[in-house]
DNA sequence: GGGGCTTGCTTGTCGTGGACAAACAAAATT
DNA sequence: AATTTTGTTTGTCCACGACAAGCAAGCCCC
């Protein structure tokens, strides 16, 4: 059951390697080795696909091939694994909130969990529900999800709840008059489908009284750029998980930046990890926390009414 | 401005061609032929990207790559024109409402248009709504951006606002208790990215007070076959939109059948064009409305009325 | 000693052309 | 008319060579 052969162009789109490079590995490295099945073709196993998938996250952490490919795959997962823990060593706060949360999902109690989330987003707010509870949750179960400890269909029901709370929570806002409250696009790059951030970011956007119009997750670079100029946006808003590589990341940021007037910000957010490589440039103002959003939001005002908007 | 050159890379990830492809094309057909800069490397003009664009839309829909690539492109113009006028040609209904409602979209006037929406939404009823309104003008929508005259981002302001307001109008609907309603379990797979019509046929569930897990897009198979039987499920949903090629569609659900026990079933709804070549087959369901949706859960619960389920 | 430059190695992507199996259309057969 | 056989189309795969951008290490000069 666990030992299905894949072609190579089945391995290319599961682990996002290409298809030259995985042939170009098996020249260089040694590794991957597959089987050859039906007339020269590549045929490989499950063991090498888990292999490769570690791979590439290492690789997209900033290792280099040389360094990876070919280790077997105890070593491998030793790499991850401490590659994971300096990521979200400070994430292991407030537990006694967040596990029994943790445990519903777990038991695929999807109604009790929404209810529970709900409750909480009633009672603290939105922005203080998704700083102290929601946003580090989704960080547990991203790591789980890292280290294959969780299903993807039971991430995917985390997704579903968490965006049913979020949205029924937005719903109920009061609308605020626009006043100088600035005008935001949000969305997220061709190369990221997790709309999990920017829904959070949305919300902080929204308790904040801003016009905001989300695009939904993978905007392709010209088309974002062109929306925004046409909708006179103020802030163009971009969501980043630790499932994109920073290299991609960086790469989409500055070319995006060129195809922007100069009056319309960047803002990133995100996974600190993916992050980390694009803060360098000032392409992009950088946020690695729900609060660092509130308060840049407080600040714009503050600078708009100082300085007003050109005509 | 619209004249820049683009690597192979970048054409096959906007067209969906594999490189390949296009090199053997270029072998074949005597089209393309890009200009070469720097060391050999193919150049290719936006005129050129914009055939591939049309020549992959026309392929998807069923002609053979020696009858279309090489020609011209007011050619290939008109064939996607004559397609998409049969494709749509019984949606051309009830413009008196729908009409208004398209011209907000294109004035980008996102707060009418979801206003709007959601007062038909409250006087209609959901299932009422989606059927007369939201549903033709996601298909005129469609429509538009085959021919490409909508931007995608558009399009994403459209999908953007049609979901908020079918999430707030489940939510405010009334919770009937489980009885005897069918467990669902809804989701998209691989490679549709489409998630409004799977919104659009969660609401029609909702409705019907069905017990309902939605998985959001892009569940891949295996990992959706594994969540059916873990969740107990009765009723796998599936969405298909024109955009999903038919072949891959057929595939993935002949797959998916063959992983999932027969006592769960699989409904597929969407596009006809797309699953016109599924119907075929045992496999699935198909669904070519939200009425015939309405009247197949009423049957399964009489169905299930009769022969209750088994230990 | 540290910032900047040169030099050599790594690594992913591209190019060519040949091969082939699955999908398809047309012709031949029952 | 329905099925089988035969030929053609078409996308994907393979090998191996080439190369440019990225990176590390060494070097020099202030």
């Amino acid at each position: 059951m666990t030992n299905a052969l894949h072609t190579i162009a089945e391995v290319a789109q599961d682990t996002g390697i290409q298809k030259d490079t995985l042939r170009v590995w098996e020249r260089r490295y040694g590794f991957p080795v597959p089987q050859r099945g039906d007339g020269d073709e590549r045929s490989y196993d499950d063991e090498q696909l888990a292999r490769l998938r570690l791979i590439k996250r290492l690789l997209d952490a900033g290792m280099r091939a040389g360094q990876v490919v070919s280790k077997p795959l105890d070593e491998l997962n030793e790499l991850v694994q401490s590659k994971a823990q300096t990521a979200v060593a400070d994430v292991i706060t407030a537990n006694a909130v967040i596990d029994p949360l943790l445990a519903l999902l777990f038991q695929h109690a999807r109604k009790r969990l929404h209810d529970s989330l709900m409750v909480h987003v009633q009672t603290m707010g939105l922005s203080q529900a998704i700083e102290g509870i929601i946003s580090p949750m989704a960080a547990r179960v991203g790591e789980r999800w890292m280290r294959g400890e969780l299903a993807i269909y039971e991430e995917h029901l985390f997704t579903a709840v968490v965006q049913s709370v979020l949205l029924q929570g937005m719903a109920q806002l009061p609308l605020q008059g626009a006043g100088e409250a600035p005008k935001v696009l949000l969305t997220t790059l061709n190369n990221e489908p997790h709309a999990l951030g920017l829904l959070m970011a949305e919300c902080m956007f929204a308790q904040m009284g801003c016009d905001r119009i989300s695009l939904g997750p993978k905007t392709p670079v010209p088309d974002l750029a062109a929306a925004a100029r046409v909708m006179h946006a103020d802030i163009v808003a971009l969501s980043f998980s630790s499932h994109s590589s920073p290299k991609e990341a960086h790469a989409a940021i500055t070319q995006l930046r060129e195809q922007l007037p100069d009056h319309i910000a960047i803002w990133a957010g995100g996974s600190t990890a993916t992050l980390r490589l694009v803060s360098g440039g000032k392409a992009a103002t950088v946020f690695g926390s729900a609060r660092e959003l509130l308060g840049a939001i407080t600040q714009w005002r503050a600078a708009r009414q100082v300085a007003p908007a050109q005509p």
